[in-house]
DNA sequence: CGCCGTCTTGACGAATCTCAAATAAAGTGG
DNA sequence: CCACTTTATTTGAGATTCGTCAAGACGGCG
């Protein structure tokens, strides 16, 4: 079951599997990543209920895609009609504004659903690009949306799934609005953790899929920025960074960092 | 009809009605503020589709409710069950970290539906305060959800409100995340303008209702800097300021302050 | 092995915040 | 309606944070 899971992650297509970086996603149990709880599953069957929409699940799916490392799943303008939710792999999504103006608006995992984006207007408004070769269940919006009205634990979860949405958005308001750059910078290093952690992996160390360009861009920041901040943290003895490879070594004193008022 | 109208927005409830800086607001053919253009309208009944459904939309509204300025409609960790629909007036929304940190999420004019943060937790994750003496209509969700199940139109629209919400948070962590504070506070300035102008006012000339400090947590800026700001701006012939009286004086220098690329 | 994209680090400057004081406006009670 | 209190706003000076520019180091890939 492990080494089934394991397998899955070295994608076919030519490009050589298992590249470095990815080894210490590598070595945690794998069944607790993808599908099982993927995020879509909790969209449609939150605590066992309605066994019979369980088939409806399934046949929410219609395809599975395979995105190589920088392939675009989709893009402002396109015309909306599936959201994808990421089986293996993560993606980036950037905002893009008329006038040149861009930034990296989120960073999305196996088990999140992207494409929400499009619905407000039947039109994606960013830009969706893998950060490393990833796999997407696409789950046409349509489907959803008669599952919805079938069942009202469906319908719950979808607005739930949007809602939700919005409440991260907020919080990434409220670190872009109050917090300096070192206090971004932790807290987006403690939420990647957080977010390892509940897909199965350490919450202590992790490689960054992201460059030092793109993880600015999301907090807002200068690269420059990013990286004396990255030294200096890794100085004081917060984290122990190499590379793209994050080591928290304080979790707590990252904590009270972003929590300090000043 | 339109003195109906206007007689409407003076808030009985022991306060003088119609104090000064509400005179710009009163001007304006005002059938096309409040209901006729509420956004729950919009939410139920988008292109005058299934008259049936109208019925519905009335018992949509549990009831009014009046606040007067500061008043709090709901506040953090409250029990989420109703959305409102502010029919007349203004509120902010105030985001409360864990650690003290706050900062306005947003401001809402007539025909916006707030309340919607409540949806992802069942519990209300920010507080709603009157701008101003304000009139909203409660909805209760679970009414809105019964509806979603009879009507596809209305499924949709709920899922439009809600993903327009989306959009417009990540508008503005654009905003938070990438542009200068005079940038933040033109663009702020012009989405006002736009959005009193959509409601029928005049879009050149329109009250703030909030303080520079409330405009300056929603920005991420200080009131201080907003002040100045503001000040420079006026003194550049871009705007006038008289209090929170603003008229725009050259909007098409202000765009093109916002899209500045530097 | 050498190129290219990424990252690090330093020096400097600009933008924004902090602190402080004065002024203006709004609310309150008589 | 006025005097008084409170709150909001403006403005300045100085400190701080962060961005800009630039040079060099690192590392993967062909």
């Amino acid at each position: 079951m492990e080494a089934i899971a394991t397998r899955g992650i070295a994608l076919p297509g030519g490009r050589r599997a298992g590249a470095p970086p990815r080894q210490l996603l590598r070595d945690v149990s794998a069944d607790r990543g993808a599908c099982p709880n993927c995020n879509l599953l909790r969209l449609c069957v939150p605590v066992g209920f309605e066994p019979d929409v369980r088939q409806l699940v399934d046949q929410l799916v219609a395809k599975r895609m395979r995105l190589r490392k920088g392939d675009t799943l989709f893009r402002p303008g396109e015309r909306f009609t599936t959201l994808y939710a990421i089986r293996l792999g993560s993606c980036k999504t950037v905002l893009l504004a008329e006038d040149g103006r861009d930034q990296v608006s989120g960073y999305h995992m196996a088990g999140d659903i992207i494409g929400t984006d499009g619905i407000a207007r039947e039109l994606h408004e960013c830009q969706a690009i893998a950060l490393e070769d990833t796999e997407v269940c696409a789950i046409p919006f349509a489907r959803v949306e008669e599952l919805s009205r079938a069942s009202l634990q469906v319908l719950r979860n979808v607005h739930r799934m949007l809602a939700t949405e919005i409440a991260r958005d907020r919080h990434v308001m409220l670190m872009l609005g109050t917090m300096r750059a070192d206090q971004r910078l932790a807290a987006f290093l403690l939420d990647l953790a957080q977010r390892y952690h509940a897909r199965g992996y350490s919450s202590s160390e992790y490689v960054l899929r992201m460059t030092r360009d793109e993880i600015g861009s999301y907090l807002g920041l200068k690269l420059e920025t990013v990286s004396r901040l990255l030294s200096r943290m890794h100085r004081e003895g917060l984290i122990q960074v190499q590379g793209r490879t994050i080591k928290l070594l304080d979790p707590v004193g990252l904590k009270s960092l972003v929590e300090t008022s000043q």
